[in-house]
DNA sequence: ATCCCGAGGG
DNA sequence: CCCTCTGGAT
């Protein structure tokens, strides 16, 4: 599609009123960090049931690496992989604490070097903590992007710099949170919801997919 | 049964 | 590129 075809439908995504998430629900870099690591094969809902006891526990990395991969895996229990990610978050804090004076670092590959945090990781804190021009693409992201013509790419890169590119900076931010949203509850992988699709009319996938009967 | 809002490792 | 780590939703 053409650059003002993804810009409009970028728009059109970004001016939506979103319902808040993970990414809006936790403001400070540290807890946005902790919160996204966690969430890797899992749901929000999940995750969302496990933080609060466990920033009440460590709401800081130097007590959340004090915490220590026992004290914070009873507090995650109900989310998949916990026991990884228990150990991640502990060593990630530490590291914090002794590598970036106990600060979330404003730099991608200082946030990739942290365990447990990849490319999609990093750029989620990179957009939403501290604003910069970054998409985050997860597998929703990456499905939207070459499904509805958007940003094509065979690797998540690519999609990513697409979107980096087409997209409005100064809707950067909501877009991306809006993508998220779209990928997941509307241009979903089995059944994308064309038919409720704010962005349809901007979307090469429109018509593609038949409504249910 | 099968699929995932990933990352790390072989 | 493939696999594994896990729990929850469908």
């Amino acid at each position: 599609m053409s650059r003002d075809q993804a810009a409009a439908f970028l728009r059109t995504l970004a001016t939506a009123n979103p319902k808040p998430e993970t990414e809006l629900l936790y403001r400070d870099p540290f807890s946005l960090l902790v919160a996204v690591v966690l969430s890797a094969q899992t749901t929000d809902a999940a995750v969302n049931k496990c933080t609060p006891s466990l920033f009440a526990a460590a709401p800081t990395p130097a007590a959340m690496a004090a915490l220590g991969a026992e004290g914070i895996g009873p507090h995650i229990r109900r989310i998949g992989l916990w026991q990884g990610k228990a150990r991640n978050v502990a060593a990630l804090a530490s590291l914090l604490v002794e590598q970036h004076g106990g600060e979330v670092p404003r730099d991608r590959a200082a946030l990739e070097a942290l365990p447990g945090v990849g490319r999609k990781t990093a750029n989620v804190v990179l957009n939403v903590a501290f604003g910069e021009n970054t998409m985050a693409v997860d597998t929703h992201i990456f499905r939207l992007g070459n499904r509805t013509g958007l940003a094509p790419g065979k690797t998540p890169r690519t999609v990513e710099d697409g979107l980096v590119k087409r997209c409005p900076p100064e809707l950067l931010r909501d877009a991306h949170h809006w993508l998220i949203l779209h990928g997941r509850y509307v241009c979903k992988a089995r059944l994308p919801a064309c038919w409720r699709c704010i962005a349809a009319t901007h979307c090469n996938y429109r018509d593609k997919v038949v409504p249910p009967a």
